[in-house]
DNA sequence: TTTAGCACTCGTCAGAATAGAGTGCTAACG
DNA sequence: CGTTAGCACTCTATTCTGACGAGTGCTAAA
């Protein structure tokens, strides 16, 4: 698609507005010294590559910068993989040594560690509780008329909802049930338990309890909550520092749309397995134009997976950022998977 | 301290203040009407106050804007206390309808309309667990090695943690310790759980039991938890609409210190009940130089207690935020106590 | 005591001049 | 024929200027 020649120089360009923010022109390539060619045959390069959708110009006498589609050429055909510095390694291998129980704390560390390698934002989300399947299940009373759910899962997670106590139910009840979701539902995959739980367990109660209406209607809420995947973000005024967010209105989109949390689930959560790069306007997302979000997926357990990424300007260290997620994202599965002992 | 008409030109100054973020000179404020003389002799009045300390002039030519002093003589002797907008009344009243179960659900929600009414930024403070109790205490092992310790308090809340069974402990070992737990510490208040397990439960332990070390190193690791107060944040990005965050750096300072939970809880709480306004420099953190933070405090059964606060620029509009959250701290500890039925 | 009047200060805005970066084109070179 | 030197041209950013206006402080009169 491209002669070596072209290709040299996209790079060069891309590489140059990375990390000056300025358009880059002719002249500073030919000094770079890895494109030996003079300023005028790379500006009738640079010309050709404007034409192909590349590159584009701010004004008549400036440099050229990367257009969305030049940063996609970058990062598919050019961006070398760099290997990590061994400072960064070593926050890697603190992270693995700290041996946090909880998976929360491990994804939340993830996440700092991520944002203040890169400098960007970094955008964690939980486990998908879909593999997931029902370890323990408990109804606490808390009073006359609240009792706390707890629904612990195989990946080690605890969800607790406190929820009313429908009129005329019993503790003994509430225990007998809770006994019952115990005995027949441990294992049962997350997403099937409310089938489950209809198919099966209702029958039971209505055959053996005073208040089936009631004790339906306990089981919906507490199995209600849990659904939505937890977001984790850090590094959020990282975007205060790019010169693309100097203008305050970019930059309150961009941070508006970073609060909403059942938005950034969506736009985060992809099937696809592995390392996705969405530059520009590839995100959906209007908030997203500037910036180009890259995520890697993690698993827990083997069993449910989450996803991890990092959001910053288009004009992105696709390379260190690419290579930092993927190394991550591999040391967070390796973290929580296998931390229940053998 | 202030002759009647200095009060009513200061007055008259901090409001336009406010609302045009501009230095106020004396014409406007002869021609606002309330303040019935000519700019001359206002002009007289203004270099007092300034000699004074109640206000600051930018440069020479340019009008007076208010100095901390004078804004805290401003919220002291001239606020007045405006009634709410019936459209904001209508926010708490659904508030007060929804009916949320959760601690957790409420004070967010709390937090995110008072963002919105205000249009600043909303820092909630979760109960401290100061004056609660233990109600329920449980351990579910989860594998060979790790399980989930849940503790829940008489307010209702569930604090849990992954802990990691020490070497040889067994399962019926840590139900019998668990069961022994419940027995004798239901209804002792968190703070004072620590002390109880060692002077009362060791002994027990080391009695009856015969992983004496891994037994306590596990119960030092369950109730290490929980004793951090949650912050919850809402409308964060209303921090920059106000121009005098219109300078990055500044705003940065703020924004980053923001994600800094451990000192905004620091900031925060404070042993005085009721409303409390810091203006500026008042603040001890150099973060907030140009802020102002109001906070007042709720309560979760009349026994744990929270705050909630809203963080704006010193020209902040007092008179309404303080009516704000005044209201909202009593339409929390409302909601939050009671709950659990007569 | 209050106010009108006036000279003065200072920041802001618009326009002009300048410098500099970078381009596109043309012609020469190997 | 690809490459390069040279040059005119374009456009932006910066600096400077002067005019303007908002607001003050002071003085003197009401």
């Amino acid at each position: 698609m491209l002669s070596e020649r072209q290709s040299m120089i996209l790079n060069a360009i891309v590489d140059d507005y990375i990390r000056s923010a300025e358009p880059v022109g002719s002249r500073s390539i030919s000094k770079r010294g890895d494109v030996a060619f003079s300023p005028a045959t790379i500006r009738n390069e640079m010309a050709d590559l404007e034409e192909l959708g590349f590159l584009e110009q701010p004004h008549t006498s400036a440099g050229r910068i990367p257009s969305n589609k030049g940063y996609r050429y970058y990062v598919d055909h050019l961006a070398p993989l760099k290997p990590l510095k061994t400072e960064d390694l070593k926050l890697f291998k603190q992270l693995a040594a700290e041996k946090l129980n909880a998976v929360e704390e491990v994804i939340q560390h993830a996440g700092t560690v991520l944002a203040s390698m890169t400098n960007y934002t970094s955008i964690l989300l939980g486990p998908e509780m879909f593999n997931t399947s029902l370890r323990h299940f408990r109804l606490l009373p808390l009073s006359e008329t609240t009792a706390v759910a707890i629904i612990v899962t195989s990946s080690g997670e605890v969800e607790n909802k406190t929820v009313t106590i429908p009129e005329g139910v019993s503790v003994s009840e509430m225990e007998r049930m809770a006994n019952l979701l115990n005995a027949r539902l441990e294992g049962v995959p997350m997403h099937k338990l409310k089938a489950r739980i209809y198919s099966e367990i209702a029958q039971e109660i209505q055959r053996h309890a005073d208040h089936y209406e009631g004790l339906m209607k306990l089981l919906d809420d507490a199995f209600a909550a849990g659904k939505d995947q937890k977001v984790f973000l850090s590094g959020t005024t990282n975007m205060l520092i790019q010169p693309e967010f100097r203008d305050i209105g970019k930059l309150k989109t961009v941070l508006d749309l970073l609060e909403e949390t059942p938005t950034l689930t969506r736009l985060l959560s992809s099937e696809q397995k592995g390392i996705q790069v969405r530059i520009g306007s590839e995100n959906i997302h209007q908030a997203f134009v500037n910036c180009s979000l890259i995520t890697a997926t993690y698993s827990l357990e083997g069993e449910a997976f989450g996803t991890i990424g990092i959001l910053g300007p288009t004009r992105m260290e696709y390379a260190k950022v690419i290579g930092t997620l993927d190394l991550l994202s591999r040391a967070m599965s390796r973290a929580l998977t296998g931390r229940h002992g053998a």
